[in-house]
Formats: structure tokens, sequence, C-alpha cells
DNA sequence: ATGGTCGACTCTCGA
């Protein structure tokens, strides 16, 4: 069977509802996994999806963050649950775990770190290394796993438009890539990058950066991560660059990826 | 180019 994930940066799910719901129309995948919905709960619009035949989980607050899943209303998602569970800030509008066939899928909106001489920047670099315990105390990267959404770090040199005078930057410095490889190191592939070795291929275009499309000033943020044994069921990866060029664009693209399962 | 533009919500912040 094909089992078909994306991921996408909805910065704002309300004001991007017609996107997702029109996406979900046209690619029919499993799980599409949200972030940056800056909804509350009780304004989630939860109804429409449900509407369209997906089951959603979701955890927000006003303004700011929050993560969704949207489950083919065919499928059982499992042990759902929300945050890191080590002690520290939960952060549950940042992490939404589930399970489907069997498959443990982890959507993280990573804490954007806004400038390397912060303390939101530390807490970033810190937030990797919980997660990776979080890996750790809950999986085994001998067995089937996702890691699914907005990392807000482009991890090599062929992921950003520039990446001399970009290095140092928030998204592309050099103590997030040690922070990101330390969790990669744990036992991921970039299975969008196993599929598509050409540079050029971003994810996300700041909205103040003019005609940035257009020119070619992205980043990759966004991935789909997973286990080698889940990795090497992957054909295909792509990305769907409709969100941003829609009559109200987003900010970020979907990626998505296929499975045979 | 320390600019620029979005979204939510308040007259500003976060991305």
């Amino acid at each position: 069977m094909i089992f078909r994930v994306a991921t996408f940066n909805t910065n704002s799910v309300r004001a991007r509802a017609p996107i997702v719901l029109a996406w979900l129309k046209d690619n029919a995948p499993d799980v599409l996994c949200l972030q940056e919905t800056k909804t509350p709960d009780d304004a989630f619009p939860g109804e429409a999806f449900t509407q369209a035949g997906y089951h959603p989980f979701y955890r927000g607050e006003k303004s700011y963050n929050g993560v969704a899943m949207l489950v083919r209303e065919s499928l059982r998602a499992e042990n759902t649950a929300f945050g890191l569970d080590d002690g520290g800030p939960a952060d549950e509008t940042r992490l939404l775990a589930t399970e489907i066939h069997g498959i443990p899928i982890v959507n993280t909106y990573v804490p954007q770190g806004r400038d390397p001489n912060t303390e939101f920047f530390r807490y970033k670099l810190e937030w990797f290394s919980r997660l990776r315990d979080y890996f750790e105390r809950h999986f085994s990267s001998r067995k089937p796993l996702l890691w699914v959404g907005d990392f807000n770090v482009a991890p090599e040199t062929i992921d950003v438009h520039d990446p001399v005078r970009l290095s140092g930057h928030v998204g592309f410095h050099p103590d997030e890539h040690k922070a990101l490889a330390t969790v990669k190191a744990w036992g991921f592939v970039d299975v969008f990058r196993k599929h598509v070795p050409e540079p050029n291929q971003y994810t996300f275009w700041d909205y103040r950066v003019r005609d940035g499309v257009a020119r070619g000033k992205g980043w990759r943020v966004d991935h789909i991560w997973a286990t080698r044994p889940l990795a090497e069921r992957s054909t295909r990866a792509w990305i769907d660059i409709a969100p941003r060029l829609a009559q109200r664009p987003s900010d970020h693209t979907v990626l998505a990826v296929e499975f045979h399962l």
C-alpha cells in the first residue's frame, strides 16, 4: 500500500484553510502535518477538515505557534500526545506525536530562534537536544519513525540561496547545524534529499524579500525525516509550490513524501 | 540594503 505524508507551515490555519482544503482534495494524503496554526483550540476550523474526510488533531494558542495533524478518516491515529515530557517547558503547541499503521509520526514546530545573540536562540539549540532525548526515550532508530515539520533550520549549503552571506544568520548558523546534526545522528535520513539531490529546492521564502520566489531567494527549512527502515521504503518526494503562489500566499510550501508499506 | 511583508491583535510583535 502507498502511504503519503505531507507538511505545511500555514502561518494561520484560519487564513489558509482554503489552501489546505484544496491541497487535501488534489493530493489525497494520508496525513497532513501543520505548523503555525496560530489558533486557540476553541477556534480551530476542525469541521471544515472533517467534512473533507480528515480527522483533525490540534493544539494551539492565540497568535503564536500551534501544531495540527489531519488524518484520513479511514485511518486510525493512536497514542496521540502533545509536547516534550522531560519536565522542562512542554511546548505542547510545538510538538504533536501520534501513531498510524504502527508508525510513530512526530510533527514539530521548532522554535525559530529570532537572533543568535538572544536567549531565544539558546532555547532553540537546547530544544534540539531535548528532542534527541525525546526520540531516544520513546522510540528506536531501528524501527520505522517519521519526524516531520518546520525545523527552522536549512541543514546544508545547498539548502539556502546564498550560503556565504547567510552563514551565521538564524536558520543557517553553525550552532544550529551542529544541534540538528546531533538529532540526525540518532538515526534519521533526510527523505526529500534522498530523492531530490538538485539545488534550488526551497520550502520557504520570506515575504519581505521582493520577488523572492522569482529570484530564488528561498530556504529549505521544512523537512520529512525517517529512520532507516522506513526511509528504505520511500518512493518519491516533492515540494508543491502552489501554496506560495496562491491568491493569498503562504510563506511556506507543502512538502510531501510517499512510502510503500 | 538591519530594509522589506504578512497575520493576529492591538496600536506591536513574531516570523
